[in-house]
DNA sequence: GTAATTACCTAGTATTTTACTCAGGTAATT
DNA sequence: AATTACCTGAGTAAAATACTAGGTAATTAC
């Protein structure tokens, strides 16, 4: 289990998506102005979310990402190892010979940690993360304050 | 918070050394050996562990490192911080000015995602994760086999 | 139809991090 | 005094990160 700003990046598009799932897709363009993420590097990782087939794309005007499923059925652990960061990288990766024909310590330990961490993202579902009250109360105030603001800069926080 | 392949390098080696708490100091080279991990680069790890108080040094023949504190007072999230890799690393770090004189969203949902992360591996310690039927089963076989194969290997398997 | 909008794809690249090597220190035990 | 350990800093190859540039394809609005 690895996780690093991609996987931050990978989770908070896709929470943007989970907050407007009732109101139809979301373009990378309006994500990329809200999260300060270059549309480029958006659209790789969106290429990784829609081959796990977590998001699919719909394209021309009004077209955008949204969901493929509901955001209680998407987990975070599962946007994580969408795009490749569930993979292990133990030096002795499939091997169970890395060491004198048993398995290293390292690996035993930390494939058992990496699978504690896993449950535990996989437990946290988008939905389940943005119906909190606080989590809620920012979302709220940021969508009254943009729309008030910029009320053309799209759906995301429109 | 993030989580790569130097926290693993951390957590593992610290858990070698919670291993072997009752029996006196371990030797990087041991580690080295054991995990597999290069004599130099754990040597800066342990710098590092060492400045934050969770390990203590013990020159000369017969030393090497050993816990500061406890097994069940070291966590996995102390671990990981004290590497340097507890650092919200946000584009917007301190600020909370980065969009509009407002918190950004991405701020707002990952610190929040990133604080239950860390809560969750701060109840994790060195001790708890040992204890549990499982790994300790490892632990045992691993000492019988480096026992019996290589007793000169050192302390940290014999 | 045509034009605009959006997804989608490929290749390249600068920067940072990772993981390591080397070369020399300093300090404590025997 | 010799051994064995810790410490420091500089350098470096490989990988990951984050982005740039330039296309194609599908859909919608006119």
């Amino acid at each position: 289990m690895r996780l690093s700003t991609k996987g931050r990046y990978a989770v908070t598009a896709m929470l943007d998506l989970a907050i407007h799932h009732e109101e139809g897709p979301v373009t990378l363009a309006d994500i990329s102005e809200n999260q300060g993420i270059s549309l480029s590097y958006l659209e790789q990782l969106f290429a990784r979310l829609r081959r796990q087939g977590l998001v699919e794309g719909l394209r021309g005007p009004g077209g955008g990402y949204r969901l493929s499923r509901r955001p209680q059925d998407i987990s975070v652990a599962e946007v994580i190892t969408a795009i490749g960061e569930g993979i292990d990288a133990t030096q002795c990766e499939g091997n169970r010979d890395c060491q004198d024909g048993e398995e290293c310590l390292t690996h035993q330990l930390w494939t058992k940690l990496g699978r504690e961490i896993f449950d535990f993202l996989n437990g946290i579902t988008l939905a389940s993360f943005i119906e909190r009250d606080d989590v809620n109360k920012v979302i709220q105030r940021q969508q009254g304050r943009v729309t008030l603001v910029a009320p053309r800069l799209g759906k995301t926080l429109a």
